[in-house]
DNA sequence: AAGTCGGGGAC
DNA sequence: GTCCCAGACTT
C-alpha cells in the first residue's frame, strides 16, 4: 500500500478508520498540522535544529553502530548508554570483531549496563551475520527479527534508521507521544497493550527520511513530551495534540498497575586464602546468567565469618539485604566448575554482577 | 496476558 | 522510598 493510500486510511478527521475500531479518540478538528504529513513535516523540522547530539549518531548510518546502540538502549535510559556505547565500539568495531571475541570479553564491556541476555545474545547475533549471511546485515523487517534479541521495536528501529525502510517503532518515548497526541487514554498494559499505538505509528512513519522521524518521536518524548511536566509551551506538536487541548496530558497515558516489591534477605560468603578469594559463575536459569558473583544464598547459610558489611540492591520487584561475610580458609577448597580462586587484584578482569562487585569492594578494603 | 530480566538516576 | 527507562522472550 503506497504512503497515499495509507494515509487515507489514516486520515484522524475520517469516519471509517480503524482508530476507530481500535478504541481511540478520532480528531474532530481538520487543523492543519492534524494530517499525518504536517505532522511529519513539522516534527522533522523540529528534529532538524533540536535533535540530541548522540554518540552513535555520529556515524549513522552504519547499521552495525545502530544495531549496538539498539540493544544497549532497550530498557536503559539515553545518559547511561553514552560512555558504554564509545567503549564497546572503540573495542569492537565492527560486528566482524564483535563475533570474533570471547563472550566473557563480550560480558566485560556489557558490566553495568543490566539485562546480560542483551549482551549474549549480541554476541550471538553478530556470529550469525557474519558466519550466515556473510557479515551483511538483513535489511528487511523480517530478516532483522529473526536475529536473537532483535524484536519488533529494534527491528523497526534500525530498518529506518539504517536502511530507510518505512516503518514504525513504538517504545517508551513514541509510546506516550502518541497517546498523548490521539488522546489514547486507555492503560497501555491492558487488554490490547498498545496494538493501537502501533497502527498509528504507522499510518504516521513517512516515505522519506523515516529513521529521522522516528527518532524525532524519540527526542520529542524524551526532552520535550516528558513523563511529568511536559514541556508543552515549546511542543511544535501542540496544536494538534488532544491531550494538551483537552487539558489531559497529566493522565496520559494511563498509569500503568505495579506489582509489590518481594523483600529477600540472604548471606554472601567470602572464602579466603591468602591473597585469593573463591568467586562463581552465574548459569543457565539464573539472575545474571555469564558473571561471576561471591557465593550467596538466601537460605540459613553459615553465619560464620566475620562480617564484612551489608549490601542492599533492587533488581525487578525484589529488594535484597545481602549480610557479607568472610571466612579465611586455612587451604584452598576444590573449586567446582563453574568456581574459581581469583587473586583480589585480579578481580577487576571479571565481568561481576553489580552487587558482586561491590562485595570485592569491601573485601578490597577489609585487606587494608 | 502475565512474569522475568538489572541498574542507576531523578525526585 | 517511588518512578522511570529507545523491550525481548518465555510460559
Amino acid at each position: 500500500m503506497g504512503f497515499s493510500k495509507r494515509l487515507h486510511c489514516l486520515r484522524w478527521n475520517s469516519r471509517k478508520t480503524g482508530l476507530q475500531e481500535a478504541g481511540v479518540a478520532v480528531v474532530k478538528r481538520k487543523g492543519a498540522t492534524t494530517r499525518p504529513e504536517s505532522i511529519g513535516r513539522v516534527l522533522l523540522a523540529w528534529y532538524a535544529r533540536s535533535k540530541r547530539d548522540l554518540p552513535w549518531r555520529a556515524s549513522s548510518p552504519d547499521p552495525y553502530a545502530v544495531w549496538v546502540s539498539e540493544i544497549m538502549l532497550q530498557q536503559t535510559q539515553v545518559e547511561r548508554v553514552r560512555e558504554f556505547f564509545v567503549r564497546f565500539m572503540e573495542r569492537f568495531p565492527t560486528v566482524h570483531d564483535l563475533a570474533a571475541a570471547r563472550e566473557p570479553t563480550v560480558l566485560k564491556y556489557w558490566e553495568g549496563l543490566g539485562y546480560y541476555r542483551r549482551a549474549r545474545q549480541l554476541h550471538a547475533a553478530a556470529k550469525q551475520i557474519v558466519h550466515e549471511h556473510g557479515g551483511e546485515f538483513p535489511r528487511t523487517v523480517e530478516g532483522l527479527r529473526s536475529l536473537p534479541g532483535i524484536g519488533r521495536y529494534t527491528a523497526g528501529a534500525i530498518g529506518s534508521i539504517a536502511f530507510d525502510l518505512a516503518t514504525p517503532i513504538v517504545e517508551a518515548n513514541s509510546r506516550r507521544v502518541i497517546a498523548r497526541l490521539v488522546g489514547h487514554a486507555a492503560p497501555l498494559d491492558g487488554p490490547g497493550g498498545d496494538e493501537p499505538i502501533w497502527e498509528i505509528a504507522a499510518g504516521l512513519v513517512p516515505p522519506r527520511h523515516p529513521g529521522r522521524f522516528n527518532q524525532a518521536l524519540m527526542d520529542l518524548g524524551a526532552m520535550i513530551c516528558t513523563p511529568k511536566l511536559p514541556l508543552c509551551s515549546r511542543c511544535p506538536l501542540a496544536s494538534a495534540c488532544v491531550a494538551h487541548q483537552t487539558n489531559r496530558v497529566a493522565a496520559i497515558p494511563a498509569q500503568a498497575k505495579r506489582r509489590p516489591v518481594k523483600q529477600v534477605q540472604e548471606t554472601a560468603v567470602v572464602l579466603r586464602h591468602g591473597e585469593s578469594v573463591l568467586v562463581e559463575r552465574r548459569g543457565p536459569g539464573e539472575w545474571w546468567e555469564g558473571l561471576w558473583d561471591f557465593p550467596r544464598g538466601s537460605g540459613t547459610a553459615a553465619k560464620r565469618g566475620r562480617r564484612l558489611g551489608l549490601v542492599t540492591y533492587s533488581v525487578t520487584h525484589h529488594r535484597i539485604e545481602c549480610a557479607v561475610r568472610e571466612q579465611i580458609m586455612t587451604r584452598r577448597t576444590t573449586p567446582t566448575k563453574a568456581q574459581r580462586w581469583v587473586k583480589v587484584t585480579s578481580l577487576d578482569a571479571l565481568a561481576m554482577t553489580a552487587p558482586g562487585r561491590r562485595i570485592a569492594r569491601l573485601v578490597a578494603r577489609s585487606g587494608d
